[in-house]
RNA sequence: GCGGGUGUCGUACAACGGUUAGUAUAGAAGCCUGUGGAGCUUCGGAAGAGGGUUCGACUCCCUUCACCCGCC
């Protein structure tokens, strides 16, 4: 099942606070969704993430589809029992990390993608019919499109063709999808391309939504330069039907959250946050010091929190800032200690999950203004 | 005590009678937006001591000190 509501819509802006529902449960919107590549938000359990108040977390095609695949999870029950994880679930259509692929390990035509297996160099090829076979065997709530991601900087034509075949891989996708999901398990999200270019993203969000997919992702955005990306996204959203949902691919910035919350996006995914904490990232509230310049946050690594008794943030009130210092957190790191992966990454997601309920409770009392100004000005 | 060996960044190793003594790792600072417990960038850091040979010694010689191995 999948179903869509909006709560609550802002009135200066077009934020606006809404309940995803799917088979697995619900989601409240604008919601920050954490990564789970292989299927686990790295270093914690799902009742940590349960305990830090996130309603859904996503995996990869990609990953999960070469080890340990997409027929062992359906075995096992599918993503949800396989992990544990009896919450709403993404899965990403594996355009995206095919595309990241490193040195030429892939080569796209018009009708997929083949590619070399970065475990073991294998030779496998993503079809946008795969990519929904395969998403369907893992069986996540809210999946995507097939996709071709492309570099912010590709020239014009290469955009053009890169879109078109994107486009092409959109109605494939549908058309496979709606062949499998039979039963309504599941919904699909279309995702509009174009590069930098405006004309061209006005034209693949008008095409993305006359196809009648359940809701909309927005690719292909890497946050900088910011000027070009808020324009490319404020351009691109015109052209959306309202009613659906937004997904905003790969955006987690502090400040892009705020920027693109205001311009009505409904969900985020990104691997900053827990990324970040394995190095020793730890992100800061404003009332902290946290704003854009050091896009809050501060690396727990540097000598000068050897001795220091405060906790990660002073006015973070997760689990870890009550308990720890940034002394013990230092050492941890210093001693690569399995412990610091978890902590940091609790009170990233942590920071992360309140960040989002403020939003949301902002919006909903018309007050979504005043909060970006404590948070970004 | 005798014989042999080795002394170079914190650690492990390298090169060389002649520009600025190299590499790895550790250290310091920074980067990461749909993969990355990985990776990348930058910086700091060394000839056991003393003497001799030489235009010039980390390199060759001597003394001394330290450590290692073997023998009694």
């Amino acid at each position: 099942m999948f179903n869509f509501r909006i709560k609550h819509k802002a009135q200066n802006s077009q934020a606006r606070t809404g309940i995803i529902s799917t088979s697995h449960g619900k989601i409240n919107t604008p919601a920050f969704i954490p990564v789970a590549t292989q299927a686990t938000v790295k270093a914690l359990t799902p009742i940590q993430l349960e305990e830090i108040g996130f309603e859904a977390v996503l995996c990869n095609t990609y990953h999960l589809y070469l080890r340990p695949g997409a027929a062992l999870v359906k075995k096992m029950g599918g993503l949800q029992k396989f992990m544990a994880w009896n919450k709403p679930l993404f899965t990403d259509s594996g355009g995206f990390q095919v595309f990241s692929l490193k040195n030429g390990l892939c080569e796209v035509n018009d009708d997929g993608v083949t590619f070399k297996s970065h475990i073991d160099a294998s030779k496998h090829i993503f079809t946008p019919e795969k990519s929904m076979q395969i998403q369907r065997k893992l069986g996540a709530d809210l999946i995507f499109a097939f996709d071709q991601c492309l570099a912010l900087n590709a020239d014009y034509e290469t955009t053009k063709k890169s879109l078109e075949r994107t486009h092409a891989w959109a109605v494939r996708s549908l058309r496979e999808f709606k062949r499998l999901n039979k039963d309504k398990k599941q919904a699909l999200y279309g995702i509009v391309q174009g590069g930098r270019f405006l004309e061209l993203r006005q034209k693949s969000a008008k095409f993305i939504s006359s196809l009648g997919f359940d809701a909309i992702g927005i690719g292909s955005i890497f946050g900088d330069p910011k000027d070009e990306s808020r324009k490319i996204v404020e351009h691109t959203l015109k052209f959306l039907p309202p009613g659906k949902p937004k997904h905003l691919l790969g955006i987690g910035a502090v400040e892009d959250i705020f920027t693109y919350v205001e311009m009505g996006m409904d969900t985020f995914d990104c691997v900053l946050p827990t990324r970040l904490a394995r190095v020793g990232y730890i992100y800061i509230r404003p009332e902290s010091g946290g704003k854009p310049e050091n896009k809050f946050r501060y690396r727990i690594t540097t000598s000068k929190f050897k001795s220091d008794k405060k906790p990660l943030d002073g006015h973070c009130d997760c689990y870890v800032c009550q308990n720890f210092s940034r002394a013990y957190l230092h050492h941890l790191f210093k001693a690569e200690e399995l412990l610091s992966y978890t902590l940091a990454t609790y009170h990233n997601l942590y920071f992360f999950a309140r960040m989002m309920r403020e939003i949301r409770e902002s919006i909903e009392k018309d007050k979504f203004r005043e909060l970006k100004r404590k948070w970004v000005k």
